[in-house]
This record gives C-alpha cells, structure tokens and sequence, in this order.
DNA sequence: TCTTAACCGAGACGGTACGTCGGGTCTTCAC
DNA sequence: GTGAAGACCCGACGTACCGTCTCGGTTAAGA
C-alpha cells in the first residue's frame, strides 16, 4: 500500500501482503516501535525480507499500511457523524470516544508509532491527512456547518480552528502524558471550546 | 546530567561532557535524530563509547541533556511573563513567541528528536515535565490569576485547561504540520480561548 | 548440454542456448569465474532464469558448455599430429603450442574457471575426460607408438607416464604461476621426457 | 595471519583467532570448500563475524591461513630430507610421501580448497610460494646438489626442472583425477626423471 | 487448420549469505 | 587512576542470488 493497492492487478501475492501486515502489528504490540526490526517482521510472516524491501520503501511505511489497514474507511462510504440537534452533547460524544480509543492500551503503541513516522516523515505525514484524517475532519466539519445552520454556532466560526480547539489538547495530553485523560477532560473541553464560538457571545 | 549533575563533585570531565552534548547537537542537525548513533558523538567529541555510557542510560537521555542545556533555566530564577494588564494582548505576544520558535529551522530538528524521546520514554517525560515545562507553566498559571483578580478571566476557571486550549492547538499543527503555523493563528487562537473563559459569558 | 545436444529433436531454442553460452563467455572474461551468476547470464542473454535451470544442472555445468563450445572437436573428424619422423622436433612443437595456448589471456580466464569446477566436480571432470581430453590424449599416444615403432623410444614405456611428464609440468606452471612458462621450458620438458625414454638409455 | 602475526604486540585475541581457525578447518572437511559461509565459520566460532572481517581480507584469506596454520614450519628449523647416498631410493620415499598426504581423505578437501584460492587469486599464490613452497623446495634442491657432487644426477641439471618433472606429474593426477595416484606411479616418475638426469645418459 | 502443450521471457517468492553499521561491554595503554 | 582508543560478541541492516514457482504469450506438432 502506501500508494495505491489495487489487487489481482499484479503478481503480488496477497497473502505475503497480510502476513506481513498482521506480523508488524502483532510486533508493534509485543516488543514495542523502536525494536521492531525487518527481519523480526519478514520472520514471524514466513516471507523473505525482499518480499518487504520489494514493496515498502521503509520501516515506516510497513507501520504505517500495518495499521491503517486497520482503520481503513471503505472506499465511497463517508463518515457519519452523530446529529441530535444538541451540538454539545453530540460533540461531547465524539471527543469522549477519542479519548476511549487513546487509552486503550491495544491502540496506544501501534498509535505512537505511527505518530513517531508521521513526526519525521513529512511525506507519510501528508498521506496520512489524505487518506485518513482528510475524510474524518470533512466529517466533523460537516455536523458544525450543521449546527451553524441551526444557529448553535457562529456562522462566521473558521472550523479548522474549532477543530484544534477540540481535538488539539486531547491529542497532547496523550501523546506526552501532561495529564489525566477521562472523560471529564473531554467533557470541558468541548464545553469551553461550544463557549468560545457561541453566537452569543462576542 | 539526566540525573542531577553536580559540578565539581565528582571526578567527572566537564571538557569531555560539553564536547559530547556539543557533538551531539551538531549531528541532530546534520544528520537527523534518526541516524544519530552514539559511535559518532564519540568520534565527534573525541572521547570513548564508554564516557558517554558511564554518565548516560540511553540515546534518549544525551539528546535529552544536550537540548536542554540550551534552553535551561538558571536554577532560581523564577521566568516572567509580560503583564500589562491586557490580557489577551500578553497572552498573544507569549503564544506568538511559541509559534516563531516553532518556526525556527534551528529548533525544527531538535525539538522533534527530543519529542520523539518523550513520546517512547514516559520517565524522561516525566523528568522534562519537572525540569522544564512545570516552571514555565507555572509562570503562565501566574499571569492567568493575576486576570482572574483584575476579573478578566472567570475565578473559577481550570488553569490547565486554559493552557491545553491555548497551547495544544499550535503544538498540534507544528508536530503533524496539519495546518499553517502564523501568528493569525496564534491571535486566534488565543481570542477563542479568552472567549471561552471570560468572565461575560456563560 | 552437458549430457548429448541433439539439435532439432526438440523444442528446445537453439538461440536461447547460444544466447546463455555466449554470455556466459563473456560474463566470465568481465566479471570472473568467482562472481559470475546465473542471474547475470540470463539477464545478459536476455533469458528467463528457468530456460537455464531447466538445461543445465548447475552453474559448473553451464561454463562447461560455455567453453566446450569453442573447442568441441567435430565429431568423428579425429585430431591429428605432426608426424616429420623427428620425435623431439614434433613434440616441441605440440607442447609449445599448449604453452602459447595457455599464455593467450584471452584462454586463461576461461580455463582457470573450467579446471575449478573440474577439480571440485568429480561427474564433470570424468566427462570432460571423455569428450575433450581422451581424443586429444589418443592423437599423441599415437604419435608415441609411431616413435616406438621408429625406435626412437622405449617400445615398453607407459604412454601415460609420458604424456603426463610431458604435461603435468607445463600446466602445473600455468596454473600454480610457479615459474616462467616459455617455449624454452617447453623444450626442455620435452628434451628431459624424451631422453628419460630413449631406448639407449636404461 | 596472511600478513605477519606478531603474538602480543597487538590487541588481537589469540582465543578468537584459534577459534576461528579451527572452525574453519571444521567445516571445510563438514561442508566443502564451496558451501563454506564466512557467517557459518563465525558462529562455529563464537565469534562476531566483525571479527573475521576486521582481520582477514577474503574467504580465500581465512582458508589459507586455517591450512597454513596446520603445515607450517617452526621459523628457522629448516626442512630436512633423507640422504643415504641413493638418490633415487630418497626420492621414491619423498614423493610416495606426497602422494600418500594426496590420498588421504582428512587433506584432500582442505588441500583441493587451498588450491582453488590460489588459482584464482595471484598474491595469495605468491605468498605461499614464499612461505611454504620455497622452504620445502630448497630442501629437495639441496638433496639435489648432493646428489650432483655424488655424480649421481648431471652437473649442469636444471634444479627448477627436475622438481617440475617430480612432483607436477602427482599434482596433475590427483588434482584432476586424471590416473590412478599410487606408489607404483609415484616410482615411476621417480625412475624417469632420475633416468631423465642421469650423468651416463645424453 | 486448429488445438494444445511444451517452451519461452519475466519476475515474485522463501531463503541464505553477504559485507557493514552500530549497540553495549570489556581491556589495554598513555597521560 | 582516568579516560581515549578500540576489540569483542551480537543483532540488524539493505542487497545479491539462489533455485522454485507461477504468469501470459508464442510457437510448432499432430489431430
């Protein structure tokens, strides 16, 4: 993957593919990022480590495919945000289900180790807003629009700043553990966050 | 350093430990965190592997002290933040001040590698926690009372939380570079928070 | 190769085959007999691996062929020998030509590789025996009883014995580099055989 | 080895070196000479394979040294061969000797292997002419010359040719199977080149 | 003339070994 | 007596080839 993957359209055997992308996965979870090694990988697949060299330019990109495959939208289904017509309560939910996947220790290592590639690899970085985050933020963006309409929100509120006021701090608090992360963080965070682009106020 | 360094205490070089930080900054901005190998800051600074293994644990921990010797606090001197009395304008100059350090080439490269120690390291997280960010947060906890009793910001705010909205959203898009990192955005930022948090609303 | 060729009762490429024996030839001239690869060949051939792999049984086998190719006698046209009726003149004159061959750098390339995989392969050697150097030995012994028969040597001499005193020596040199290999040492290693098997003698 | 070993004067362990020696002796007899593994010859060893690298230039250089090791003459005690005044009789019981070492299965290997590096690799073939061949040469040239002031073998022979005619016959044999290799031919080559040389003859 | 099966170029695959880099430990020698 | 120098064992790197195995695409027999 990393670029496209279109199967059945070369020789590239789909099995090996998996095999090595459930192995790092398995690996990142056992022995950590930093000693996840090729050959540990192509050993525990039962695949060459040309087979990896062949297909991936890097550590990283293994990574990166390893767990986006995970977490793969599938292709044309958008992403469905909740709309009760309470932003806050919506809102909260979502940010509160943030916090529930950061701090499920399944999630935690695989997630810092991307982190980790996507921090010095400006070029996955980019991939990674494209495929993943790109489709997830629309998302979002469009239940505000919602509640923009709905008279919840400033019409004239730039919503990618909204966004980094909602997800910016949750997303620190885990990445360099400054703080507890509950659910009562994610709470005031999207209540101090509704306040500050609040029609009323200003 | 890592652990407290006592100068004069010990029969410890500090020739041979300014040469191994020195080193050790200079090949970060060379050659990258990642391609940074012990074997080369001891070549670099002329000294033994064992020199730096007798007084470091980890690659991390050398990284570790050789930014912070740089961005150290003289131990005592308590930091000040501007206060004018306007808070908002403060608060913009000291998160407009963040950004342009962000934005810096010179701190690029380090302050990724040293976050990148912090990310995989929850004990060197911790230890930079105490030696570096507790000062400075409590100097900006500071300047956000003294608007709490001149009734700029409400009494009963969350001062962390008030620096997670303040501060995350630009660490954010600076780590992942999700976003431009401007002033504006710092302005806004900050307008958004005073917002969430003044006394008016709500 | 290796075992018979029989062109035209197969399906087999006559091109391909001549296409892998000539690269290989010259793969070995460029790049050595140590460093030569099946890869390379069929790359240089502009052959798949398989069509070498399903002729020749080893990479031994196929330098076999390579350079048999060049010196294949036609079958059933018998190799013959200078015959003036001057024993010692005709063999100078055979055993100098085996010393210029050997000096040609064009030849020796190719004949160190093919007496390394003769010295290390049984199976190969007994047939280059049969297919090269039997036919080529017949043609001398020959000449030997034309001299006996002429009296000009022993008529109980071991026409093994002698070919190999005649032989051994010259190659021996070329191979080991043990010493100057010159049409002078040829004729003194014909003089001393010849006078060890005159009839006067003894 | 290869170049000189000075014992002591470096830091090089002798425990490795031995062990590495051995090992490779091991496996030339287990495996052959062509399935021979620089990595197998470590790990048999116990030893890093940085440790082969650091200190041999070459598999050939291993190989070499790893046989050497076993041959080689006490510096300055000069090689001795029979003289009981009958040259041929010494002869016979010098070259029968080599042809017995040629026979046994414990030297064929390692032998074949060493002449296989020499083949291919000139400076290697020059330093063992230099530090086994030329010792042992000089002894039979001695028993040579005394055989001369015996009247045994003609005064003007050439030394250089007469071990030619000696042993190369052996060589041959053994290294390309050519004939049977027995005291019965080893005799024979005796009695010729000794016939060859004689004073009465010519 | 039309199958049809062997042969072909191509190259992916699971592997072994290469020669190098660097990790962290241990020893030696010069200052 | 410390500390630079660097040898040591070890693990991993990324590459080259090994010999096997499909893949489609000719191509030449024989039906």
């Amino acid at each position: 993957m990393v670029t496209e993957h279109r199967p059945g359209s070369s020789r590239r055997s789909e099995r090996s593919r998996q095999a090595i992308l459930g192995a790092t996965r398995a690996l990142i979870a056992e022995v950590g990022y930093a000693k996840l090694s090729i050959e540990a990988i192509a050993s525990r697949a039962g695949v060459g480590k040309q087979t990896i060299y062949r297909w991936w330019p890097s550590k990283g990109a293994v990574v990166f495919d390893a767990i986006l495959a995970l977490s793969e939208q599938s292709p044309g289904e958008p992403v469905a945000l909740p709309d009760t017509g309470d932003l806050e309560a919506d809102l909260k939910q979502v940010v509160r289900a943030t916090v529930a996947e950061f701090s499920d220790p399944a999630f935690d290592a695989p997630i810092r180790a991307l982190t980790t590639e996507l921090v010095h690899d400006a070029e996955l970085a980019a991939l990674y807003e494209k495929r993943v985050a790109a489709p997830v933020d629309e998302a979002k963006k469009e239940r505000l629009r919602s509640a923009q309409r709905a008279g919840q929100l400033r019409a004239d509120a730039d919503l990618d700043l909204v966004l980094d006021l909602l997800y910016a701090p949750v997303f620190r608090r885990w990445l360099l553990r400054t703080g507890p992360l509950t659910a009562e963080f994610a709470d005031a965070v999207v209540e101090a966050t509704v306040r500050a682009f609040s029609p009323a106020a200003g």
